[in-house]
DNA sequence: ATTCGAATAT
DNA sequence: AATATTCGAA
């Protein structure tokens, strides 16, 4: 019998390290499109009354990975791969050993972590029902074999990811080092670096954004909203997170009065998209085996609620993706701004593939510097409106602390327009 | 020879 | 838009 797993890559499975593979497996996503990839046999039909579905798409509903054959591997040409073949993507190619596990053959020689036999075949049961019996037409000995074409960054996959370029810190953050820290086997060192290319190309974009969103706001905040399509909790609707300062900026305090009951946990689950808040000095250098289900990382308390830094400390030499202060600013709800509801606490985390993490209502809390600089706002222009939550202090009171100080008299207001 | 990463392709 | 592949450079 042949076994179809793919030549790396699975779709679920032991994608991971260890015990996390359940939960993570669902991560583990590859899509397939037979009918795409599989011209000739769709005509046929058989190919489809091999395959179930159902079974592919369906049951596992939303984890369950989609699967991108590669044509060439279909055809049996496996050692071959596709591309024009340099050594760099054949290297890591993962190839299934005749039981049908994966083996992995990567080419980065630095991993340990990951050698614990990746297999890729969580999900060789229903695989296999895809190529097994619709020969190759090529090359028999590779019957079977798909090659998983597109990797599904799924949340937990992307997690893990930035978790790894956390760790390592934005400098060491290279394919390699990533794909070893993040212990999945069936993500290839090229997966890796598509990935991180656009991830650093979405936060350079999202850190210029936001400088220069920052910027205009705090000048003119008062009058409304942010118009980088940003929203006050720094992060672009994709989820992009934008980092936190590398270097010396203490995160905002929690907030006293509004803020929701918070549980302190001690492995605190990450955002799925963006970077993940990790408390370094906990997290084991490798992914813990026992990461936390999405679901318990959906509640999780907003990262600077904890007594960690907000960012790892970053050398400098990666100054391109380092925010500065101001990008960390946040205008504080003042008036006209909508933003002044804050969200219900259930909302602290979406669970939509939309990368999109809403941050806890304590995270709305502004911060102290916002505060000041809401202050300062006020006292630089006091023509303008004061922002809500701002009083004008009474009359009597500034007449007391006047004369406090030696003023008796007061000239006539002159109400600007 | 390997790996990176920007550019480019799908 | 997301991911893969290519290709020059380190």
């Amino acid at each position: 019998m042949l076994a179809l797993s793919p030549a790396r890559n699975s779709a679920r499975g032991d994608c991971f390290d260890g015990e996390s593979s359940e939960f993570l497996a669902s991560s583990c996503g590859f899509t397939i499109n037979p009918e795409e990839e599989f011209p000739e046999f769709a005509h046929h039909g058989d190919l489809l009354d091999i395959i179930d579905f159902d079974d592919l798409f369906g049951v596992a509903g939303d984890v369950l990975p989609d699967l991108e054959i590669d044509p060439e591997i279909l055809a049996g040409d496996f050692s071959a791969s596709s591309s024009s073949g340099k050594t760099d993507s054949q290297g890591e190619t993962n190839k299934k050993g005749i039981s049908g596990e994966v083996v992995s053959k990567r080419d980065d020689g630095e991993t340990a972590v990951a050698e614990k036999t990746v297999n890729c075949n969580g999900d060789s049961d229903r695989k296999r029902k895809y190529s097994s019996s619709s020969g190759s037409s090529k090359n028999n000995s590779n019957e079977g074999k798909r090659k998983v074409k597109k990797v599904d960054w799924t949340p937990e996959l992307h997690r893990r990811f930035v978790e790894a370029v956390e760790q390592l810190g934005l400098e060491k953050a290279v394919p390699s080092r990533i794909l070893e820290l993040m212990g999945v086997h069936c993500l290839t060192r090229h997966n890796v670096a598509s990935h991180l290319q656009k991830y650093r190309s979405h936060r350079k974009h999202l850190l210029a954004r936001e400088a220069e969103a920052a910027n205009w706001t705090r000048k003119r905040h008062i009058y409304g909203l942010d118009s980088t399509g940003s929203n006050i909790n720094g992060r672009n609707k994709k989820g992009w997170l934008a980092p936190a300062p590398a270097i010396g900026y203490a995160p905002p305090p929690p907030a006293a009065v509004t803020s929701p009951p918070v549980h302190h946990h001690h492995f605190r689950p990450l955002h799925v998209w963006g970077h993940p808040t990790v408390n370094q000095s906990v997290i084991p250098h490798v992914f813990p085996k026992h990461l936390p289900p999405p679901s318990t990382a959906m509640a999780t308390p907003p990262f600077w609620v904890s007594d960690t830094p907000y960012w790892p400390r970053v050398h400098n030499g990666m100054a391109p993706y380092l925010p500065t202060i101001a990008t960390r600013f946040r205008a504080p709800p003042v008036a006209g701004i909508p933003q002044a509801m804050p969200p219900p606490h259930h909302m602290v985390y979406k669970p939509d593939h939309g990368y999109g993490g809403s941050r806890s209502l304590v995270d709305l809390h502004p911060s102290k510097e916002s505060v000041d600089a809401a202050i300062g706002d006020v006292l630089t222009r006091p023509w303008l409106p004061l922002p809500l939550g701002l009083k004008p202090p009474a009359v009597d009171g500034v007449m007391t602390e006047l004369h406090r100080h030696g003023v008796s008299e007061v000239p006539p207001t002159a109400p600007c327009a």
